[in-house]
DNA sequence: TAATACGCTTGATCCAGATCAACAGGGCTA
DNA sequence: TAGCCCTGTTGATCTGGATCAAGCGTATTA
């Protein structure tokens, strides 16, 4: 069961949200955030290995990412599974879900996390005081899909060793967006699920970063990683440092 | 240069358009369609190989698919390409190019083709006398993330044979919901178009090709498809036909 | 404290699809 | 009509990453 956690008068608002800077309202106009503040009127905690939401449940809501993290993946009929996504805070999850009203994928968490819910009614009413809000509606799925093209790209046309390159630099600059370092950094996901998202093994993954770290690129402790030589990843990539 | 053709009041409008059904207005209420035919003011005429827009140019519209087909790929610095998506009559391009206001990638026709421009202006403007506007616009953008994240699964998570199956019965059903057979059509990309965008060689697609000709399950002719045994390539994908 | 389990690493081997190469057919130009 | 280019087919060979297999460290439970 999902623990749903009201959001009072006294709680944090997106115009007082310490994630402003990242999340939802970014690139908005500073006096259209203020108008906000009604938008979220609910959270949602989850446990790590909860579902937020599954395929082919009713969607109606939007979810921005507060603390933790999330994947969200396909689940086919024939048992292969695809990670589509994994989620930092200040992101929005639930993007793919707006046809027929049905989730298209399932979204996990990975660690105890919590969402704010956003209800695509609420966008609705909001957006005719806030001008901007379908607007910035438009932009995140708009940067979904380009994501989700740069993944295709990844997939369609890169060697294993560029995969993971351009993952771990991806990541790096979304660590960064949220204030962590840009080169330590701890994931939050295991070698499969990498590998799963990459469309490689979990071994492929783990002899790459055994070899990173062999070249002294990376060090890699478990999950936890530190970049050692942005450049070198960079140039895997084929772009100039 | 693009050709700019005016849409004059005696034209066809969206509430007379025989794409309507499959286009933009899709399951938006008949009363509000009507109100939609001043939406586009505007129409390109593509010849084929050039390009509807390039990446990093400025966006400011969504382009509606009239007659013809189109690609949108990514072209990469270091020279690599990835195709990551081909569009029939009636689909919606432009979707991945709303952040920053810049094309994220490049659209280029397959063939003589004609798109409908539709500014992004007009439709927050519309949009306060339709409701449902800016709701079928996130419908659309919706379903352009589950499409590539089915594109994902497919270059993720299976092997040459399935991604094939896949797109061949994907394109028979887009086919269908124009109008046309579900068994034979004519396929408007190359080899190596197709490759790319499945993440194979040109080879391997022409192979593939070859060996579902010989087992039976299609007919080729050059560009020319005939489905045979629909059965069969769902059989590929694991599900029960 | 041992016992079981899970995530990860590493080695040995295999194979699907890439790469290299040759050629065929159709359409276009001269 | 010949010559050329472009697209596609097919064969031979190679290889990156998958698969199969063993073992290791850390966390959880009894």
């Amino acid at each position: 069961m999902l623990k749903h956690i009201a959001v009072t008068e006294e709680a944090t608002h997106c115009s007082t949200c310490m994630m402003g800077s990242v999340c939802l309202p970014v690139g908005m106009p500073a006096t259209e955030i203020a108008k906000l503040d009604d938008l979220v009127k609910d959270r949602i905690r989850l446990e790590k290995g909860q579902a937020l939401y599954q395929h082919g449940e009713k969607l109606d809501a939007l979810f921005a990412l507060r603390t933790g993290s999330l994947k969200t993946q396909l689940d086919e009929a024939n048992g292969t599974r695809q990670i589509t996504g994994f989620f930092l805070p200040g992101e929005i999850v639930g993007l793919d879900g707006m046809i027929e009203s049905k989730h298209s994928s399932t979204a996990i968490a990975m660690e105890d996390s919590e969402v704010c819910v956003v209800k695509l009614q609420d966008i609705d009413e909001l957006s005719r005081f806030v001008p901007s809000l379908q607007q910035q509606v438009r932009r995140l799925m708009s940067r979904e899909i380009a994501r989700s093209h740069q993944v295709l790209l990844a997939l369609g046309s890169m060697r294993s060793e560029q995969r993971l390159a351009a993952f771990l630099l991806n990541l790096s600059q979304r660590m960064t967006a949220l204030g962590y370092s840009s080169s330590e950094f701890i994931m939050r996901m295991s070698r499969e699920e990498l590998g799963n998202y990459l469309g490689l093994t979990l071994e492929t993954v783990s002899r790459l970063f055994s070899r990173f770290a062999r070249e002294g690129v990376i060090i890699v402790n478990q999950r936890d990683i530190k970049i050692i030589d942005m450049a070198a990843l960079n140039e895997l990539l084929g772009k100039p440092c």
